[in-house]
DNA sequence: AGAAAAATGCGTCTCATGGACACAGTAAAG
DNA sequence: CTTTACTGTGTCCATGAGACGCATTTTTCT
């Protein structure tokens, strides 16, 4: 990496992190500004809802608060940060955890963050790139240490939990966002394709057969309790081994 | 939807189909072709690797390859068909399954997946984004239903085991790639705004430091065993419940 | 009050990118 | 040897991010 490069990564983060933690000084002399960083991001939240992230651009954003497309550099370093700015906003903070088992809690958890996600599938192709993360996106995380309150498990080993939890969810979202129900088009540009090929993919044709037939929709809730179930495997083996320490 | 974006996807579909799966008749009069559709795959997959994917640009493939740009176009409908192309050529072909048990042999599966896509990170970009799967990419789905052979699941069940392992695999390579060793810039950005507002995010700190002291990084490994446990015990529910029938 | 300083709104330019189109050259088929 | 399908590529255009400069507006200081 080059030195360059560094200190450009560095200039962007410092901008993102000004933004998203609010580190600027509030001006003082000159004219009142038009516009907010946050006017700026729910605009921008506004066009992604309809036309995707693609349809973001600084100058529909413009559009859409009616002012000229440079005037948004003053309140924005550039695309990267209004990005990071709506996907915090979007994440919004999460809800209150209830007192009970930390089954439950983490399940609710994940549900939480797909009933949240899934209502801007933008929202993870940004919160899957690198990026600093704001105050939103570790309040969620801080909410899922704290369902997770009392089982036996190493901090390090909490983190991967909560990772492994989010990625299935995320997962789930780019699926469902990619159409895979049969009645879209690129099921409908597969499925001849799988037709014609049976015979090299004779699993995959037979597991597609039998889930349509079935119908299932349970993906998301499928590896969500697979997921609690292993990890309770893992806090009862622990459990067990402190009993037999003793 | 309307009817032109329809036919436009369609459009889309069918010249990216045409290239994964070959269906094209070979031409016969005019001058012999000087390139080919794999040609100028490799040729993207080597700008990507050297990169990354914002390099892959139709001018950048035809510097690499010493044609003008548009010549390209003669073999590739455009660059979203390129990036199809790419990616199936680097997912490669699984290997082969070893018969031994579905525990063991998932792992395998999903660890071999690792190995392959951490080489090229971009490569979980695209696949993740929705896309016709081409070849290779079929045959990693055959290989992990495969490898669940006797698996006492439902076909829709294994799918989601499937997606559910995919899934993990790719979100902790989008997570190394992110870079949140302690090293990375991103890392360096986030620990000072971490340390002052520990008061808010008091579980997230301790996980953190926990973590960094016992020196983890066994986030893929973790989350594999995990849902094989969790697999494993729901296979242990349903032999129950074919014996307490019987 | 008046001048200086600081901040804003935004027009103009540049550069990169994907892609449409047309035209000339080439090699096989008749 | 003409016809014809197919190839290579130069030209042109629209869209997008962003640098820069300038006029304008407020606040602060003398």
């Amino acid at each position: 990496m080059t030195a360059q490069s560094r200190d450009d990564a560095q200039a962007r983060l410092s901008g993102v992190a000004d933004l998203l933690w609010r580190t600027r000084p509030p001006g003082r002399r000159g004219p009142k500004p038009k516009l907010t960083p946050e006017q700026i991001a729910d605009a921008a939240i506004a066009i992604a809802d309809r036309g995707g992230l693609p349809a973001v651009t600084m100058q529909h954003v413009a559009d859409e608060l009616g002012t000229a497309k440079m005037a948004l550099y003053r309140y924005v370093p550039g695309r990267t940060e209004v990005e990071a700015l709506m996907l915090d906003r979007a994440l919004g903070t999460p809800c209150e955890p209830e007192q009970d088992a930390w089954q439950s809690a983490l399940t609710r958890w994940a549900t939480k963050l797909y009933e949240c996600a899934s209502r801007r599938p933008w929202s993870i192709e940004l919160i899957q790139r690198p990026h600093l993360p704001g105050p939103n996106e570790l309040a969620w995380f801080e909410a899922g240490l704290s369902a997770m309150g009392e089982l036996p498990l190493e901090g390090g080993e909490k983190l991967d939990a909560l990772a492994m939890l989010s990625g299935h969810v995320m997962s789930i979202i780019r699926q469902q966002a990619a159409g895979l129900t049969p009645e879209s088009e690129l099921a409908a540009a597969l499925a001849p394709i799988l037709e014609q090929r049976a015979g090299e993919y004779p699993l995959t044709v037979a597991a597609f057969a039998q889930s349509e037939k079935s119908g299932r929709d349970g993906a998301l809730r499928f590896g969500i309790e697979r997921m609690i179930a292993g990890i309770e495997a893992l806090a009862a083996e622990r459990l067990r081994g402190r009993q037999s320490k003793r």
